[in-house]
DNA sequence: TCCAGCCGGATCGATTTTGCACCACCGATG
DNA sequence: CATCGGTGGTGCAAAATCGATCCGGCTGGA
């Protein structure tokens, strides 16, 4: 009999598309992978993997079992939900996915006072990197900016929230340098690979055409407010920022829309119910933020 | 995330009803179950099963997960089977599920032939007791006696074999003892709970009312041979046997029709299809004699 | 050309898991 | 009432697994 374990590490390195990426994903020494895989093998009679220099290939035979391994896996993600949808207790563990910016600049707080609400509740906020995936459980609640709403997954159940605009921002102190007479141009940071986007006008403030690029969303906040340049930033970003201000004669762009993500089973879960009604109350508050409307224009 | 092998132990729990007997079943240690089971009921928070005296016994949330635990299995066993059909080599293991007196009176013979014509092929003959399951890959091939068409299972391949018949034997000695003119009756033999057959005629030789209770098929033989009584056994078993004859006076009847049982996936590879065409071969030379056309009679 | 970064594979000590023996408990049975 | 076969539960030593590390090979870019 096959360890039915064996097939998750398949699974994971079937996608990770070598040993090593599987491991990252599964937390474990990819010593431990090469050896589960290496007994699947063993067992079953078969070899799912071409080893290449570049890493493991499935071989036909891999795509075949592939298949069922994918089965079991929905089938333990079913498992999963079904157990956690079933609990209605209050006290429990509660993850939620969200963007970071709206994390680290507006919805801490909020989450801050929710856990003072309902003490019994252990959270989790996933705000790191990537989205996590509602339907693989990694998360039971997703907070996510949606641009094109054709982009939503089918299968989870979505609560529309605020729409999001974005506006051009830059130094306070550096804008009123300017005007005092510094003539100097300055500059657009982008984000790592992103462009100037085409609806960027330059308003009253001249620029240069070479971009300052940047990776980190954070550090560029902090060079925007060095008065290296200016940026687009969601208005709840750059409103609440008393250091910056935004580009006169630019104007306010459409960002989004926030949605907040459940999946079926779990969405029947107290806890679940508990935090969506909490925060699409407190998004509903942030509308004006979001929408650029809570700060007078200079 | 869960280990999905600890499922498999949920499984043999559920159905076992015991961890003892699940672990009879699984081939390790009732501990290592307990510890399974403990270790899968706290990554998914729930209590699975009450922990009762006489055994564990599904909670309602254990019912909810099984369901899902049935469809991982089945997945795991498609995937087993998937492979099993790929692989086409003759080298390999070949399991075969028959009834016990199939294999030791008449099969066994053949079983040798076939493995001599195939040394590289493993075969493994499963005749202990209870019927295998070829749904769950443990055997490749099924030989069975079915009574009624309508319980063969729709999921599995069948190939008819010959018809096999059945009468009222007796020993040789104790006929001819009987017709030297001893006149006391003799018993029916039974299997343990089977009551004798309405259709049974006691033919020329008086039976006493009162029957013989034996739970073992070999023993019941053996205990015909020695004149105890008179019992039906297939005729293969009994025309086969110089020291039983058939009772004078008693009629053939039909027991059921051989099948050759294949699953889908398993049919294609090539040892099961050598093997079921070298079977079907042997069963059909065998016909006259499952239908008791072999022998004179007396 | 070289070198950094990735890959799979092998080794060895540390950690986890397992198996064994044992206990307490319950129910049926003589 | 004692016994016996069944259950789940628990320490402890042995065995299997895992993780850290090193190694050789490949590849792509400086």
């Amino acid at each position: 009999m096959i360890d039915w374990d064996d097939v998750r590490y398949f699974l994971a390195v079937a996608r990770g598309g070598s040993v090593r990426a599987a491991a990252e994903g599964l937390g474990v020494n990819h010593a431990t992978v090469l050896r589960r895989i290496g007994q699947l093998e063993e067992r079953l009679g078969v070899h799912m993997f071409e080893k290449l220099p570049s890493g493991y290939r499935l071989t036909a035979a891999g795509e075949e079992v592939l298949e069922f391994a994918d089965q079991m896996e929905a089938s333990s993600h079913q498992l999963e939900t079904r157990v956690f949808g079933r609990d209605q207790s209050v006290r429990g563990l509660l993850r939620v996915t969200l963007p970071p910016p709206l994390a680290t600049h507006l919805l801490m707080p909020d989450f801050a006072d929710f856990v003072r609400l309902h003490p019994d509740i252990e959270m989790e906020v996933q705000s790191s990197g990537e989205l996590a995936n509602l339907t693989n459980r990694e998360a039971d609640v997703a907070i996510r900016i949606v641009y094109d709403r054709k982009t939503l997954p089918l299968n989870l159940h979505g609560l529309k929230g605020p729409e999001l605009f974005g506006g051009v921002y830059m130094s306070r102190d550096r804008l009123a340098a300017s005007r005092a007479g510094a003539p100097d141009p300055i500059r657009w940071i982008v984000i790592s690979i992103h462009g100037i986007p085409d609806w960027a006008s330059e308003g009253e403030v001249r620029t240069t055409g070479v971009p300052f690029r940047i990776t980190d969303a954070g550090a560029q906040i902090v060079a925007v407010r060095q008065g290296l340049g200016m940026t687009t930033l969601p208005c709840f970003v750059g409103d609440a920022d008393p250091l910056l201000v935004r580009v006169p004669g630019t104007d306010l762009h459409m960002y989004g829309t926030v949605w907040l993500l459940t999946q079926g089973e779990t969405r029947k879960t107290k806890r679940v119910r508990l935090f969506t009604e909490f925060v699409s109350c407190r998004l509903a508050a942030y509308a004006p933020l979001f929408a650029g409307l809570s700060i007078s224009r200079d």
